[in-house]
DNA sequence: TCCATTTTTGCATACGAATGCAAATTTACC
DNA sequence: GGTAAATTTGCATTCGTATGCAAAAATGGA
């Protein structure tokens, strides 16, 4: 019931040695003899000694904390990259603090300043922009920062992500390979840039085929939103034959309402491709077509960037897209002659 | 570039005050006149002074952070409770610093031994189990423990939960009311007491009528093994007319078995009833009934019974069972004038 | 064995903020 | 205005660990 958190000088005490003694035991590279790291091994271990990291950070300025910054955990997208970064991380020593980011961006800055009280050694701002101000703020104060699944203009930010514009493009490709006449788009929240780039990507394959989209709606990558956008999209004589929704969670929403409210058939009446390839999207209930995120290279090469800028002190920023293949699957029509080659 | 970190003694000099002064200031409930105040806040706004968390945690022997050890974050359920968990701790003053157990129970302890190393002032331990040794360790330290979605026999442990007994039963009750005869079940983890809890009413349920049950088999809360197990459970001439499975997320892979690969129909041929009410149960595509989980309330005991433990010391554990409604949904064949009452 | 190197050790201090204590100041009241 | 009480302030110390420095011990070489 009494709180009694044992000391490196108990330990010392314990164990006949200076308190200096025991922190070099257990500060990896630091010299101590075998007999003294077998004396303070032991006695540590009878008293249940750990080392308090915070007392560590203190003195040495490293918390061996990293900072996340989520904002949709309902995307399942974010949730298996949170457990991928964590393991990650944790592998390498470090461990995650966590904060929530409410939809409105405006939050963003005042959520970050109370990460760098904690002194994280980094930051992970998953699919959150943040402003110019504490961009430089974090820079000043030595706090390495990288977007995940997002970028942004400010080039002193390291960024990680999918090449969206690519990935756009392969989806418009493979629509009109598909024999699509009237193909429409569900975007996601138009300020974010996984959005304009698969956007933009998607209609310059449209262009390039000299297709007009037929029809577009938002959904600000919010299932329900995304739903009303396909009634309306739907509510009138001809409707779409093929719709690229910005993303998997999206896009589920939207089968759900064409196949069950509206009694189309995809694919026959409507081919449906969706973004991220979560989980669901292999579902067989949905047997999503959809662009991979590749969530084991991105969050690697996220884990790769913060290590190196916080203990190499590596200080130039990096961004970094990584082409994610076109996973073809039932939600769509397959076009005449199609191997399941990788766009 | 270079890290230039802020001090209490900075702002000190600057406003012409003590270091103690400027701590005083940002240290709720110290007293302090309205003048040096004033002039301790512009200081500190000048240069951007915030106060490190870290080194507040040492001193005052409270880090603010609440550790949260997660095994299954593809269940959404769990992110979901993460991110209530995370919002109303903020409220508090409170952060997460996350950690993932990997499936095996083993490691558990130690990465609960990786937590009290940075000194949390608390600990949520989500469908996670930990070692009776640990858990007096824990008491020892002086670090409250609350199990999320777990109980667990030590009585020196808090718990939060749904009352899972009465849930199976319910569920069972409500099959038997519907007209099944053939009843089934496809579990969950066995080690885990949400999944014993919810059998044990669900066979009470149709041990007070009568009924045994059909067959059963073991889905491990994993989402192919449920698959596999729907399989097996299906690949016989006379198969279940009902199955309740041990949580929606194993639940929605049972289905598109069903549906998709065996060709039934749900609820025409059988009846599918899930467990906790994730968001995907009530996508039209599944439309499954299910046993809601209160999320919120949850989340809500929960942290009120750590800040109740942490800041007034209140000693003695709690265990807490809340119950939750039946939500009747189309996955189930509904009883000859039912009304949608809550069981 | 003796001296030069290398390794190990302890001492003292630093990290940044909170707080008990006593001195200094302000406030209240007559 | 004067005294007593209340408030504010600064000093010094504390939290638990890491580390520069110099002293001590161990090692190596001839």
């Amino acid at each position: 019931m009494t709180s009694e958190k044992v000391t490196s000088l108990e330990v010392a005490k314990q164990a006949g040695v200076s308190q200096s003694a025991v922190s070099r035991v257990f500060t990896p590279g630091a010299s101590a003899s075998k007999k003294t790291v077998e004396r303070v091994r032991k006695a540590a271990n009878d008293l249940g000694y750990r080392p308090n990291v915070l007392a560590r950070a203190m003195v040495s300025g490293k918390s061996r904390m990293i900072g996340l910054v989520v904002a949709y955990l309902d995307n399942l997208f974010y949730p298996d990259a949170l457990e991928r970064l964590s393991n990650e991380l944790k592998e390498k020593g470090y461990h995650v603090l966590i904060f929530m980011a409410s939809q409105t961006s405006g939050n963003v800055d005042e959520v970050l300043q109370e990460i760098m009280d904690y002194q994280v050694d980094g930051i992970v701002l998953a699919s959150v922009a943040m402003s110019s101000d504490l961009a430089k703020d974090c820079q000043r104060a030595g706090v390495p920062v990288v977007l995940f699944n997002r970028s942004q203009d400010d080039d002193r930010l390291s960024s990680v992500g999918s090449d969206n514009v690519s990935g756009g493009r392969k989806i418009a490709d493979f629509l009109i390979a598909g024999g699509h006449k009237r193909i429409s788009h569900i975007a996601g929240w138009e300020g974010a840039s996984t959005q304009r780039d698969r956007e933009t990507g998607f209609l310059s394959g449209l262009n390039s085929a000299q297709i007009k989209l037929f029809s577009r709606d938002v959904g600000n990558f919010e299932i329900e939103q995304a739903r009303e956008a396909a009634r309306r999209m739907f509510d009138r004589n001809d409707h779409p034959d093929a719709v690229f929704v910005a993303n998997d969670h999206m896009a589920i929403g939207v089968m759900d309402v064409l196949r069950i409210e509206l009694g189309l058939s995809v694919p026959n009446d409507v081919s449906i491709i969706g973004y991220d390839d979560v989980s669901a999207a292999s579902w067989s209930g949905y047997s999503l077509t959809t662009v991979r995120q590749p969530a084991k290279q991105l969050v690697e090469e996220t884990v790769s960037i913060l290590i190196d800028q916080i203990e190499h002190k590596a200080s130039n920023p990096r961004r970094i897209a990584i082409d994610g293949p076109l996973i073809v699957r039932g939600s769509s029509r397959i076009p005449e002659g199609w191997k399941n080659e990788r766009f």
